[in-house]
DNA sequence: TGTACATCAGTGAACGCGCGTTCACTGATGTAC
DNA sequence: TGTACATCAGTGAACGCGCGTTCACTGATGTAC
């Protein structure tokens, strides 16, 4: 092997903290999180259970650190769907995302009992301008001028692609309705471009 | 006291089942799905922990009938919005009962690890055919006739008001977005409103 | 109306569970000389 | 290069916690006679 010059202290196991997230991330995709306790992770991992806690304060702490995680994937993801400049595409990305990490977007809008982290706060705010940015990109420069417009808009633009998640990762849906694939996604386009139509044509206030 | 006449059985403390589902749903609302212990629950009406077992095989069968429950006061609550006869007055009695009752919410989202019970599959089946209907009248006959087209406008509209619900319970929310009041009621339902507007001018397929 | 009996809701002690957390420790690693 | 030391990640035993669940029981209630 050849020597390993990591940038991170490695005693006994090289970089436990990275581990542990990292399996922490896996056993949430696996088997949510209420499962997740540091026992199981620190066995998981070939360590001691009293190991996890030279790393985190406690089960708090690691969660904590999960989340940010968690939003600066997401967060990532949101920019890198509105790069192709459209809002939808950015919508898709949005659902894709939450199918394809339901718990970990669980883990995000558990409601914090304490204060959010820096961390998470920076990456939602950042995630938010993407979504204000393309709404204004999609209604224009005149109506975007006006701050109440374009945040009333941006806001019924994430409720949808919000609910057209939750629907598909959280609710039984009536027999029918295609649970994914392309179908599933085509009437998530649909029901999107539903609403940028109303957009497009607001209803008078 | 007038002598009661119950219909159920009553022996030593009257109706320990009834008692046991609504100090889970007060238990629920205050502190959440995560603290229900039937231990908890006993201690608050003064019974033995052993008790509740006489009731509920176990803490899922309590759970079970407590999703129940809620799915049929949520399809009560959506019925009664529908009565008004406006698609965006179930919409709004849809994020009301929500902001109401989060924790219940949450619940009845919940993953059944096994198979829904025939009690939620009916009252989740009800809510849907309420919305369903609404969505008929508000697309008129010659469009609802088309049961995709139909059936795709429902799934939008749900989304929508999903979304919306799911924002304002779960979700922290940008700085200047009101968290409740009619401010907050103003904007879901401009954004229903834009949806609707969107529903009835629809995008080219 | 009264009595004997059956039913079964509720009791309280006990069990085992996994958990988070603490503690003095040990031993591999990095560093100063 | 070699040695002595300091650091601190990881250990393993122990603690206390609330929990679900079981068990033989007890005693209030309903019912048959």
């Amino acid at each position: 092997m050849a020597p390993r010059k990591k940038p991170a202290t490695k005693y006994h196991h090289g970089d436990l903290r990275a581990a542990l997230l990292s399996a922490a991330w896996t056993a949430v995709t696996k088997k949510g999180l209420e499962s997740l306790s540091l026992r199981s992770l620190a066995e998981t991992l070939g360590v001691s259970h009293a190991a996890p806690a030279h790393h985190f304060k406690d089960r708090n702490a690691l969660l904590e650190a999960l989340r940010a995680e968690a939003f600066r994937r997401f967060a990532d993801a949101i920019e890198a769907g509105a790069k192709t400049g459209e809002l939808d595409g950015m919508g898709v990305s949005y659902i894709r995302f939450a199918m394809e990490h339901p718990r970990q977007m669980q883990l995000m809008l558990r409601e914090g009992e304490t204060e959010l982290g820096p961390e998470v706060m920076e990456q939602s705010m950042r995630a938010w301008q993407v979504l204000v940015s393309a709404v204004a990109t999609q209604i224009g420069p005149t109506r975007a001028a006006d701050e109440r417009e374009l945040h009333s808009m941006a806001l019924a633009t994430w409720a949808m692609v919000h609910g057209l998640a939750g629907l598909w990762t959280q609710v039984r849906l009536p027999p029918g309705v295609p649970k994914s694939g392309p179908d599933a996604e085509g009437l998530q386009r649909r029901a999107i471009a539903t609403l940028l139509a109303g957009v497009a044509h607001p209803p008078r206030r």
